[in-house]
Formats: C-alpha cells, structure tokens, sequence
DNA sequence: ACCTGAACACCGTTCAAGT
DNA sequence: ACCTGAACACCGTTCAAGT
C-alpha cells in the first residue's frame, strides 16, 4: 500500500501551475498576480516554477497563448453555419467582446507588456492565425457580395480595432458607468459594420 | 551669505515628483516604474513622496490627470477653425492616435487599473470632459447636415473605441509589425468615418 | 529528474526621530 | 511643516543541497 499521495515529485506541475494561474486570472485582483502566491496555492515552494518555465515573462507569455486559443474556440462555438454570412459577422464580433470582458484579466494579460516581452514566437503566431481568420471572413464576405470588394486587411485593422478598443474599454467599466441604460456594444458594433460595408473614404 | 543651495525642505518636492515621473514615462521601460527609483531620481529619501501623496496609485491617478490634460491640450491643437468640419474631425483623430501612440506610457497609465484604483474624481472629471467634448464635436457635424442624425452618444462611442484600440494596438506595435509599409491608421479612421456617416445599423 | 531552503537585491509602506 | 533612516512584509531570481 503507497502512502505517497503526492510524491515528491509533483508529477504535472507545468499543467498545475497554468491552470492555478488561470483560475487567479479569473478572480478579481487583476493580471498582476504573484508568481510566489502561484507556487503557494500550487502547494509547492516558491522556486519551483522556475524548472518548468524561465520567468515569469515566459509564464505569462504561456498564458496569453492559452488565451488566444480559448478565444479561438469562443469564435469557433459562436459560428452560424446555416445563417447568412452577416449574422454570422455579429454573432462573431459579440462573441471576441463577450470573450474579452467575460475573461477581462486574462484578456488583458493577451495583450500586456510583460507577456510580450518574452517574445514567444507562439504568442505571435496564435495572434496572427486570429487576425488571419478574420481577414478571411471579411474576404468571404466580399466574395458573397456583402460586404464591398475593398482591401481586406484594411478591414480587418479597422474591425479589430473597434472590438479591441471596445473590449478593453467595457472592461475597465468605462463605457458601462457612463450608460447604465444602454448596450454600448450593440452600438459600438452598428458602426463597426456600416464602416465595413459603406465605401473607405479615401485615405 | 547662503551656502544652503538645496535647503533641508525640497520646497517643491510635490511638482519635481510629477515632472520626473513624466520624464520617466517618456523613456522605454514602460509606465511601471517604482516610487524609490522615482525618489532617487529627485534626490530625495524613498519615505518622502509619502508626504505628497497618500500612496502610490495616489500619485499614478495624478499622472494620469496630467495626462488627459496634455491629450485635451493636443486636441485643441489640431483644430481647424477655417476648414470644413469633417476635415477638421479627421485632424483632431489623427491628433488622439497621435498622442497616444507618442506618449504611450502615458497613455497607457490614463487607463491603466492602477490609476484608477485611486478613484481619483478629478480623473473621471477628465475623462467625462473628453468624451463630452467628442460628443459635441459630433453633435455639431449632424448639425451640419454632415453626420447623420442619429444618437449622438452612439456615435461618439463608436469614434472612442475605434480610436482607443488603434491607439492601444499601435503603441504595442502589434500593427505596424504585421504591415509595416502601409499606415493603419488612415486605413482605420476611414472605416470609422463611414461607420458615423452612413447609417448606424440597428440595433 | 524534480523540488527545497536559504540567500540576495529589490519593492511599497510605516513610523519614530531629526531639522 | 518637511524630510530621513531603520524597519517590516513582501517580491523575482539564483543556487547549493536534498530525495
């Protein structure tokens, strides 16, 4: 009979680590979270991570990759197959917002500094095939007629703009104070989709 | 005669403080920079903020309200009394992207959770002040006859978010990396312009 | 191979004491 | 009234040592 519940080798400590951080992400305090209160909850001492990842940047970076893939999946679940393609479009845009302020820490972590500064190179390709599914979905759109044959990727700046500004501002509760009444992401949205479907104005 | 060059009271401690952070701001690291390294710069002992200012998001959210000030100050720059309203609402954009991505410190601090965990009133008085001063702006294009008449709120936050975003995104570099010949900017602010022009989607 | 404990150089904040 | 110096409870990171 083993007495040895938890061995002195942890077993999954890597997985441990992330996902105890990502449930701290979840709770209030913000993205700024300790990396010796990560050990503590992970009931391992405070130098341990330091086996499994080289920093906290790299940590970080880590995290914000696993972001970037949930996010992809909120995107992926939020697809409206038999629906006409411009549904579909708002049905993803609500969706990146929804995403954003529903995992506010983790959303900004995404995009901080400090997760950057480990210049992961998955972070940059999980961001790129995000802003790449966009870009396609916006050429779709054109090829459907919906929206009007214009640069692509000029679209995709514009609309990723709006839903990043709009995210990061509904998170930190500042459009939300200002009109308790209103759903200013519906709003937001409305002129996101005319930007996109009237003519550019020439730049 | 006086040998006292740098008398025991800083006499101005409060001022030298704000104008060295500011300096600091504008250097690379980012706006984390601590409070001792802040202290040493101005030749003070690390307890002496405190006097000044009751903690350290204390004196952030005051940096922060200097910093909607300046971003009010560059705004009102980039007026263009003589030209058509709509070229000046361009110019006043391009100025707020402008300065943010020129002060991006700065301007990340301005809404950065830290500031505001402060709840410095003063800074929420700047930030309304802002965003009031946009609504005009577009109140005044629908009277025009230029923007369509539709809620003006809607739109200004539309205009808020599209510009906060690009702002955030090119300050991280995470657009001009990708398409570092063209200027996402222009591209962006097209598609804002045609999102306030043309009619809003309803909601 | 994986983890610990002590150590180092830093923080933010407080407080008695100095001028 | 304004500032200092020592102190406290924390960090991130390193490294010899343990199993």
């Amino acid at each position: 009979m083993n007495d040895v519940v938890k061995p002195y080798h942890h077993g999954d400590l890597r997985r441990v680590l992330l996902q105890t951080a990502l449930d701290m992400l979840g709770e209030d305090q913000g993205w700024q979270f300790t990396l010796r209160e990560l050990a503590r909850r992970a009931g391992v001492s405070h130098a341990a991570p330091y086996k499994h990842f080289t920093d906290k940047a790299a940590l970080l970076a880590e995290l914000a990759v696993q972001g970037f893939d949930r996010l992809e999946d909120a995107l992926l679940a939020a697809r409206l197959p038999d629906a006409p393609l411009r549904e579909e479009f708002i049905a993803m845009c609500l969706a990146y917002v929804r995403f954003g302020t529903s995992n506010a820490n983790l959303y900004r972590l995404m995009f901080s500094i400090d997760a950057r500064s480990a210049k992961d190179p998955q972070l940059d390709a999980r961001s790129n095939a995000s802003f790449d599914a966009l870009v396609d979905l916006i050429a779709r759109g054109q090829a459907a007629g919906w929206l009007r044959a214009r640069d692509a990727h000029g679209q995709a700046v514009a609309c990723w703009t709006q839903l990043h500004g709009l995210t990061l501002l509904t998170a930190d509760g500042l459009l939300a104070l200002k009109w308790p009444g209103s759903d200013p992401a519906a709003v937001a949205l409305a002129g996101l989709l005319d930007g996109l479907e009237e003519p550019l104005f020439r730049a």
